[in-house]
This record gives structure tokens, C-alpha cells and sequence, in this order.
DNA sequence: GTGTCTGCAAAGTCTTTGCACCATA
DNA sequence: TATGGTGCAAAGACTTTGCAGACAC
């Protein structure tokens, strides 16, 4: 439903050859998947987005190539504490706001959006020294916030 | 061997009965590990340490035990994406930097103490927004750069 | 055609749960 | 002594690995 195409576009093709990869249909698919949505999606998340359309693509081949992915730069995986790792596109359409108020009593996660604007100065300044002196090149960040939610700020 | 006494101060039990829970013997010794380091442990770390010591106490436990710190907000648990959950005193030694740079090919994660002033003054900040506007108690926090280091950015 | 990729099933790792016994308050 | 806590073993959840067959280039 979101987002899909028969034919994609070819950039990731080009990238994946370019490195000595192939182009495949499961990596079409969840190449897709990843640039149709803002959300952090779990490797079972994109497998059944996957499965829906082509449902002989195994979860297996979504956890493989979400490392390849990962270790090509293209794709950045979080964790959230959940238990379950978190994938996102790493020029997609989710890449610009990582944040997170997580409850560490009921493990609530709470997203926002403000204080972006204060974020990116120091941020901008963190990235070009740390990249400098680490020779790192960033290519993402992550912020969360640990403490306790308003339901669970009083209880016992 | 750091940090370890026979007799250990009296503020936990105290927190502890307050709301109702026991101090015993396991809990002692895993808070004991906790305040006598300012890494980052996981369950592993912290069974070992404890082990060593008292030989009886149990993995099991040692789970049990940050758990229910956790969620008296003393602990706070975190994920840096190696598949092991780390912990830490929340008012512990190590409690004023959390910042890594994650390097996502070679899994390599880079400590680093730099920019804290800056960050300090955006993170007042925040913290004091959020915490309104959210109604959260925001006990710490963690700031995670993910990219590639000197030496996977060169690779394939 | 060759070397990569894939699906399935099995194995691996970290973490949680069940249950009987033990210990704290 | 009444509950909460603990250890052990088993189960659970997510992820990785082995291997034979399939496919991209």
C-alpha cells in the first residue's frame, strides 16, 4: 500500500553493484519499505510489510540485509531498550529527529519534536569537532531521555 | 576488588524498605559493584564482580535486581546495540557522560568527554521544557552519534 | 556459468519465568 | 512467621548461522 512502485528507482542498484552487491527483489522490497515510512520499524515490522507483497521473502533475508545496510552506511540501527533493534534509512524521510522521554518504569516511549532548533547549534558544533579529532564521519545521532513518565512519577 | 567493604553505608536499605522491598545480602553487593565503577556493566559484568564474592548469588537475580532498580528510577539501563542491555547508578560515579560515537560497520563504540559544556546549556534546556510540557522526570540522559570510524570508512 | 543470495530450520545469546526453599523485617 | 527474595532449570524472544537450491550479472 504505501509507497510501493513495480519499478523503483535505480539509485540503490547502482550502490549495491557498486560495491560488488546485487540488486535483488527482498532488497528492492525492503528498500521500499524503508523510504515509505518516518517511523523506526523493527526487522519484524519490515518483514511483514515485505511478506504482504512478496510472500516468499523469509525474515532471515530482512535481518541480512538490514546489515548489510547497516554496514554500508545506508541504514542506521537503533535500540530503544525494548528488546528489539529499530531500522530507519539513513537519508529517508525520519532522518532528522531522533528523540526520545523513555520511562524507565513502564518502558513508555514518548517522541518529540521541540527544542530541535536550540539542538542543532550545539549538535552542528559536537558533529565538526568530534569528526575532526575521531576522523568519524558521522552520519546520524540519537538523543533519549531517561527518567519517569506522569503515570508512573507517584506510584509506590 | 575496587570499592568493595565489608559494611556498606545505609542509605539503600533505607530506600529500599521504604517502599516496601527487602535488603539483602545480593542486593547489597550488586549496589556495591555500581557505585565502585563509572563504566558502563552489563548483567555479566555485574554477576562476575558479584560472584567473586559471594559465589552463591545467581545470574537470575543480578536481572531480578536491576530490574527492580530500574524501576525505582536508581538505575538506568542502556542499549548501545550490542545485544546486551548496560547499566548504571543513576547518581553514581559515571553519571555525568553518556556520548558515544558508534561506528556501524565495525560495531566500535568511541567514549567521548568533549563538547559537555556546550551540550550542557542545550540540554538545561531541554530537560526543563520537556519536563513541563511532558510531565516527565527526566533522571538522565544519553547522546549517541552512529557513523563510521577512521577505519571502516574507507572499506567496501 | 560463477559467485552471490535466499529460505528453511536449527542453533545461539541474552533475558524472563516457574517453582520450591530461604531469609528479612 | 508472613512475605518477599533467591537459585536453579526451563522457557521465551530476538537474532545469527549452516546448507542446499535459486538467481543476478
Amino acid at each position: 500500500m504505501p509507497g510501493r512502485r513495480g519499478t523503483m528507482a535505480p539509485g540503490w542498484g547502482r550502490k549495491f553493484r557498486g560495491r560488488g552487491y546485487r540488486m535483488t527483489v527482498p532488497r528492492q522490497a525492503i528498500m521500499d519499505v524503508l523510504a515509505s515510512t518516518d517511523k523506526h520499524l523493527s526487522a519484524e515490522d519490515i518483514y511483514m510489510k515485505v511478506h504482504k507483497i512478496y510472500s516468499n521473502v523469509g525474515l532471515t533475508t530482512v535481518y541480512r540485509t538490514l546489515e548489510l545496510l547497516t554496514q554500508m552506511g545506508m541504514v542506521l540501527k537503533f535500540d530503544f531498550g525494548d528488546g528489539r533493534a529499530r531500522y530507519e534509512l539513513v537519508e529517508g524521510p525520519g532522518s532528522e529527529h531522533h528523540h526520545h522521554l523513555i520511562c524507565t518504569y513502564c518502558k513508555r516511549i514518548i517522541e518529540y519534536t521541540e527544542f530541535i532548533d536550540e539542538e542543532m547549534e550545539f549538535l552542528k558544533r559536537a558533529e565538526k569537532g568530534l569528526s575532526k579529532k575521531y576522523n568519524f564521519d558521522i552520519k546520524n545521532h540519537i538523543i533519549q531521555f531517561y527518567g519517569l513518565c506522569d503515570k508512573c512519577r507517584n506510584k509506590k
